[in-house]
Parts: C-alpha cells; sequence; structure tokens
DNA sequence: TACGAATTGGGCCGCACGACCTATGTAGCC
DNA sequence: GGCTACATAGGTCGTGCGGCCCAATTCGTA
C-alpha cells in the first residue's frame, strides 16, 4: 500500500470543506489541510507542500485562478484541480493557463472528484481539461483570455458592489471617462455588451464577489 | 434509540449533495432521497414524507423559496431547513415567509447543519430565524417583501441572459414601455436603482439563475 | 533602448435608461 | 359591486451609457 495522497481543500463555504474533508478521509485520503480564501491556500500551500490542491475558482480576495498562479509560480510541480459553479470556458482556460492540473464542475459526483484527483497524482489530466487543452493548442478557443486588470478588476468590484460610473470614479480618484475606458476594454474581453453583462461574466469566473 | 431522522437534500450541485449526504449517514440520520430542482423536491418531498427537508436557495427553475412554499401549502408540517451562500436578510424574511424552520449559511460547520436539523425536528427555531421573525413580527425589517411577480422574474431572467430592454420586449411580446415599468417595479422591490444591482440582487435571492 | 501594455484623459454622438406622471383592461376577492 | 393587484401602454425629461476617434504617461521587458 502506498502512502495516502496528503491533501489542501480551498473553498470559501466551510460547509463543503467539512463535508468534503469527511468524504476524502473516508476514502483514504490524507486532508492535510483547509483554507477559506486564495492568500490562505498560498501559504498553506508551501507549509503543508500537499500532493494535490483542490481549489475553488470563486473566492474573496484572491480568486481560485490568482492562487493557482502563484502557487505554481513558487512550485511549478504542484497539483492543482479547480472548482466551479459552471463548465465556463473562458474559466476553464484560465485556470489551465495558470497551471491547473484538473478541472471539476461541482456538479459532478464524489466518485468523479476522487479519480480527478488521483489522475492528477498520476500526472494524466482530466478529459476535460484535455479537450481543452487541445481548443487551446489550436487557438480555436480563445487567445482571446485577454487577461483582465487589476484596476479592471477594482472597476467590476465597484460596480458590482452598486456604483455607477460617477461614483467609480470617485472611489478611485480617476475621472469618468477612464472609469468608461476600462469598461470599454474589460467589454471587449468579457464578450460583453453592457454593465450587467459584464459583472455577470465576472461573477460566473469568480472574479468579483457578490458581497 | 430513536428512529433516525429522515432526510431530504435538495441542491442543483452533486458534489456539496452527495459529500452531504455521506457525512448526515455518518451522522446518524437517514437521507432518504436527492433533488437537484424545486419541482424534484416539491415531488419527493410529497412521496417521500421526510421528516426534515435540507434545501438550497439557489436552484433552476423553481427556487428553494417557491419550493418551500408549495411544499408547506401541502403538508404544514413541513420541517424545512434553508440553505445559502449569503446571509441575505431579504431571503431569510422570504423563507420564513414561505415556511422554512430553520436558515443556513453555506459556511457554517457541519456541526451546525445536524444541529440544525435536530432542532427543525424538535420544534425549536434557530437563533437566526427567532431573530428575523422578531424583526418581522415588529414589522422592522420589511414589509417590504413585496413580493416579486412572475412577470418580472421573467424580465430579470431576460435580462440576466443579456437581453437589452427591446429584446426583453420582444421577447415577452409587450412593449419597451412595459418591460421599463416592470423593472421600475422592481428596482423598489429589491431597492436597486439599475438593471445591474437588480439582476445581482435577484442572483443573491437565488431569484434568477446564472446560465 | 525601444516596444507594448496599462493607466490616465479628452471630445463627440446617439440611443438607452431611469424618474415621474397618467391611464386602461383584467383578474381575484371580500 | 367595489377593492386591490397585475399587466399593459403612453409621454416627457435629463442624464447615464456605450461606440469611436484620439493622445500622454509610466512601466516592465524584450
Amino acid at each position: 500500500m502506498t502512502d495516502p495522497i496528503r491533501l489542501l481543500l480551498v473553498d470559501d463555504h466551510r460547509m463543503l470543506r467539512e463535508t468534503l474533508k469527511r468524504s476524502m478521509l473516508d476514502e483514504g485520503f490524507d486532508v492535510v489541510g483547509e483554507a477559506s480564501d486564495g492568500q490562505e491556500a498560498v501559504d498553506l500551500a508551501e507549509e503543508l507542500q500537499p500532493d494535490v490542491i483542490l481549489m475553488d475558482v470563486t473566492m474573496p480576495d484572491i480568486d481560485g485562478v490568482e492562487a493557482t498562479r502563484r502557487i505554481v509560480e513558487q512550485r511549478p510541480d504542484a497539483r492543482i484541480v479547480m472548482l466551479t459553479m459552471h463548465a465556463d470556458q473562458d474559466v476553464i482556460a484560465a485556470a489551465i493557463r495558470a497551471g491547473a492540473s484538473g478541472y471539476l464542475v461541482k456538479d459532478c459526483s464524489f466518485e468523479e472528484v476522487a479519480a480527478t484527483v488521483r489522475e492528477a497524482i498520476s500526472g494524466e489530466v482530466s478529459p476535460q481539461v484535455a479537450a481543452s487543452m487541445l481548443r487551446e493548442a489550436r487557438g480555436l478557443v480563445d487567445d482571446a483570455e485577454s487577461v483582465i486588470t487589476k484596476r479592471e478588476i477594482e472597476v467590476l468590484q465597484l460596480i458590482a458592489d452598486g456604483c455607477a460610473t460617477p461614483e467609480v470614479a470617485e472611489q478611485l480618484f480617476i475621472s469618468q471617462k477612464t472609469v468608461k475606458n476600462h469598461l470599454a476594454s474589460i467589454y471587449a474581453k468579457l464578450d460583453a455588451r453592457d454593465r450587467t453583462q459584464a459583472v455577470l461574466q465576472a461573477v460566473r469566473m469568480g472574479i468579483v464577489r457578490l458581497y
């Protein structure tokens, strides 16, 4: 019998974290740590050196994709399996670019979770990730990841928080024109035509948080 | 030893449903059924007559609050514990009005889940629900539930899906003016000042779905 | 050093949007 | 029969918003 796989669970909802932990322990995995946000994930990943990190995309402060980027930067051999609500192509592509080894939608079965974690360890990639990498390689999906910048995220977050353009400008100490420019750039990148769609897409992608 | 408590789990994410089921079984509960949307929940609640229903608010088609309303209508003694992402006062109030016996934020611990289910059975109400009922009774929070109508939900969903006002009008075979009237009514009810805030609030409340 | 990207800002245009007012028909309900 | 709520629709008004043109500064980096 080989050593149990050492896991780090990252999700901002304690309920999922705890029930997932219990189930993973049941299945013979070793859950060595839990984190509830991106920064904690980065810190614990370095401290605990887990074999696999199961990480949600949507989280306060640093989202899962960015946390993945930072962890992979420090430890390129890290195995990270991303979790998300929706099977959004943009998110999958961003996660892969950030260095994730696998991808799971929260609507999958527990068996799939266990299987994907084991695949991540063995170096295999999940069919979903493989398919995405293929499209990626062919350039069919996007060169259009079109990374959203920090400033753009600030603008999006303020709008999600209820600010109109003049208020965003005031909050960020810039002119309304600049806010509009950022928005135009955001629309192009997120394939949105107005602020409503942009914010919704950002929520789907876990870029901004609701509350 | 008394009979185990018979549970029905309702959540659109299979991962949470399955891990929660495993944990609840571990704790000695009897999970007699699972549902992934509101209609299924209503059907299974009648068929299985569970002691307690653990139900997520955010779900496709019929949301948790509406499903609760329908279940309580058929079986006023039904014990339903609501689950949601955020501790939104409007949602808590709506859930209580619909007839929920308890309320849990997804950031709570598994022990809290188990405890709240047991409290629901024993007829006690959770402190959160009790506090909300107090405010409710005093009329401090809202008479402002201000029920969102079916038509208004249709408008909100189309806007969440990416439609602008003219497109919503076209889809619903009504004039743009009527769409605007519905929106104005929605803004007042959801305490939103534009479509972006209205849709976000609706997402938080589980009235509309993302995708 | 030179290039591109990010951030900042300007002007112009036209339409969409939200605030406020009124009004009609159709239900359900006491 | 009246009351209330809902859905429908009109007008007007001001401004927010997005499209499209442009340009200056500051960076990291190739």
